[in-house]
DNA sequence: TGCGATTAAATCGTATGCGATATAATTAGA
DNA sequence: TCTAATTATATCGCATACGATTTAATCGCA
């Protein structure tokens, strides 16, 4: 039978996630990098590679953020000339996203980026599934809603 | 056979691990907020409440950070009054941190933090250790050394 | 139709993370 | 033993995250 005596940081699942989660920006780092790009950047703009013309609102429903972190992150993007920012002309309360050219050209040449992440994990794809699901079960367990 | 178009964030592995470990802080603000405590520094508070007295560089290693993130973190803890910040005396680069009376106070109210976050994940311990060890496999594959 | 409630972004303040650099103490070696 | 290399923290700058608040636009409904 196991003993309530606290557990070292180490032996404990929140850590696990916590530091793996540091240790996935970091190996994606030398892959985001010769992009001019950060891993959240990344994720922005996947999304919009995804699909293009996204609010800023949809963009945050697809990364779980809110304005107060994407608005900042989105106008750097946009000072890069990855993107565009403009107030949707049937609702001007919202911001659609649209990428550029060479937002367009980025998604290319960032194409390997997820196969070379793959790799570093020594998984294969099936491997990979399995755990994503995991990890998504408990943090759509843990989410409130 | 798969294909290698983008896959959009919600798909990602990366980005599983990466809304995990954000929902796993929101899942804790609940309960370390009436405590005065941010998620990181649970952990650091953690790590001396397993061995007391440890110095910054042990912490790090401990939690995976370095001290350009530590130090700002252990003075704010200082300045709470749960620790106290120290030069070695036989080694007068290392900075040892003590838990006060109150930070060891802290540690008997924070005991049952961790079955409380357990019990938001909806998992057994021997569910939580699975996957634990899962994610600290990937974690420690991704780590450079 | 007009106004209070709701919604979408933006703004502000605080706390991380982390690369790069600085500083002080210790160690190593000629 | 004297000094160059190494080590342990600290500092600085930038980019997230996120709670709280603000602002502007739209909606609901009497």
């Amino acid at each position: 039978m196991t003993d309530d005596a606290p557990l070292p940081p180490p032996q404990m699942l929140c850590f696990a996630l916590y530091s793996a989660a540091h240790a996935m920006q970091a190996a994606y780092k030398p892959l985001l990098e010769p992009l001019g790009l950060t891993y959240p950047q990344y994720l922005a703009l996947s999304a919009l590679w995804a699909e293009d013309g996204q609010t800023v609102g949809q963009i945050g429903a697809a990364l779980m953020l809110d304005s107060n972190t994407l608005t900042p992150l989105l106008k750097r993007l946009e000072a890069a000339g990855w993107v565009t920012r403009r107030r949707d002309t049937g609702d001007e309360r919202q911001v659609r996203l649209r990428l550029t050219e060479a937002g367009r050209d980025l998604g290319t040449a960032a194409g390997l980026v997820p196969m070379c992440f793959l790799d570093k994990t020594g998984m294969d794809r099936d491997q990979a599934a399995v755990l994503r699901d995991a990890v998504m079960a408990l943090r759509d367990r843990l989410r409130p809603r």
